[in-house]
RNA sequence: GGGUAGGUAGCGAAGCGGUCAAACGCAGCAGACUGUAAAUCUGUCGACAUAUGUCUUCGGAGGUUCGAAUCCUUCCCUACCCA
């Protein structure tokens, strides 16, 4: 298979990307690819501690499917090692520490996650334990005697911490060198990150020069701003939209980011969708709820089906805007004739403790069929047909008595 | 090795012998409002029982006291300064 003409690829590998170290180098790269025919290698580094893909790793994920389509070959690192070592400082930020079965159960989770973005066929997957699992400890010394404290300190969030009296441990100082001797290992001729992965990228790049091998070029991805508008999408902030949010609430937590964020998601997100971010922008002002629709549907219908995001749509209309219930409620059936409504809202899972469910009876937010339930001490009984208990604005459940069987 | 300042609920941060289940902010949950699961406002926010009740929490372990997150001893952890 040809390989597209050098502008075409270069075009399409700098589109949104924040920045690419250098540009001569990866036109370089390109151009010897197209005249000896070989793929250029483009590795990810995946981080398996956190397996839990969201909109923000699919910028990445995305670019590197376009050099996929490009004919390049695609190499996804799973760094299992460097997730096994863990964080010995303790505390707050304390990394879980892996088993190497746990990594790697993750890192297979993670490449599953991003199969819905990249041709799962065609990518190449390996785990850095494979190679850094095998350096004794002169290696390591060696190669740290390649960086400078001071270059360390360099880096953005080291200097922050240090500044604000928070520990750094030593080994943090490694993941760096560790992640740049995946370059060293792979020769790999381009790596890709989020810009917060700048330093991590050039470390690859030193390496590998102070290794004899040819500097990858580096490209950086602009990290998408989550749904509250102003951090940057993570898990941990409880602002991101997960690969593996259910259709329903992949919908309405895209409906939820603030229309100036529209545009910058349709282009980071949909960049090979027909409609440029910037139409969709300028949309925006017109008609802000069509256009946030819109990208909610396409955005679903990436990760499910078209079909399954209009689903989706009607179902946010029906619950969040009409506020009824959704009519493909499972009934779940009790062997019991009655219980108290605390024990039952327990029961199915509607809240964490009695008390909270307490709490939610006594705030109004449990509803029986039409009639509200505020008794904190009522007992429910169960009847042949369902009846829909509503705890809160989208928790809904369908239960009954179980029917005797004859 | 020496010194100083710290370790408080999911996070951040007050409290410094009883009125502390522990101020306040964020997150969470609920209610109102909304094109929206956003923003805003209101309430709530350890568990169990609900009537004023009980139990487990303030780095760990001991101790003083009628009574401790608050005082003492010791251990562990963090930052900074000196060596």
């Amino acid at each position: 298979m040809p390989f597209p003409s050098l502008q075409e690829q270069l075009d399409i590998i700098v589109n949104n990307a924040v920045e690419v170290l250098s540009v001569d180098e990866l036109e370089k790269k390109v151009a010897r690819s197209i005249r000896s025919g070989k793929p250029l290698k483009v590795k990810l580094g995946a981080d398996p501690s956190r397996p839990d893909l969201h909109l923000g790793h699919s910028v990445v994920l995305r670019k590197l499917r376009e050099f996929q389509d490009l004919g390049h070959e695609a190499i996804l690192i799973i760094g299992d090692f460097t997730a096994m070592i863990g964080d010995p400082s303790g505390k707050s930020k304390t990394r879980p520490q892996l088993t190497a079965e746990e990594a790697r159960e993750n890192g297979r989770s993670y490449f599953e996650q991003a199969s819905k973005i990249l041709d799962a066929e065609k990518t190449t997957i390996c785990y850095n334990a494979d190679w850094l699992g095998k350096m004794s400890f002169a290696d390591v010394i060696r190669l740290s005697s390649h960086y400078t404290v001071a270059r360390m300190l360099e880096r953005d969030d080291f200097e922050k911490r240090y500044r604000s009296h928070e520990p750094i441990s030593i080994h943090e100082f490694l993941y760096p060198l560790a992640q740049g001797m995946d370059s060293v290992h792979l020769r790999n001729d381009v790596e890709l990150g989020g810009t917060d992965q700048k330093f991590n990228l050039l470390v690859g790049r030193d390496l590998q020069r102070e290794y004899g091998i040819e500097p990858q070029a580096c490209v950086t991805m602009p990290l998408l701003v989550g749904t509250d508008g102003s951090d940057k999408m993570s898990k941990s902030l409880g602002n991101a939209i997960c690969f593996t949010d259910p259709p329903e609430e992949m919908y309405g937590r895209m409906l939820s980011i603030p229309d100036t964020l529209i545009g910058n998601y349709w282009r980071l997100l949909l960049p090979q969708h027909p409609e440029g971010g910037e139409e969709v922008a300028a949309r925006v002002a017109a008609e802000p709820r069509e256009a946030k629709r819109a990208l909610a549907r396409e955005v679903v219908a990436q990760y499910y089906t078209a079909e399954e995001a209009l689903k989706a749509e009607g179902h946010f209309d029906r619950v969040i805007v009409q506020k009824q219930a959704p009519d493909d409620i499972p009934t779940i059936e009790f062997d019991e004739a009655s219980m108290p409504l605390v024990d039952l809202l327990m029961a199915l899972g509607a809240a964490p403790s009695k008390t909270e469910a307490r709490r939610m009876i006594q705030q109004g937010a449990v509803q029986a069929g039409e009639e509200k339930l505020t008794d904190i001490s009522a007992v429910f009984g169960f009847g042949d047909s369902a009846v829909v208990i509503r705890a809160g604005k989208r928790k809904f459940f369908k239960v009954a008595g179980r029917k005797k069987a004859f």
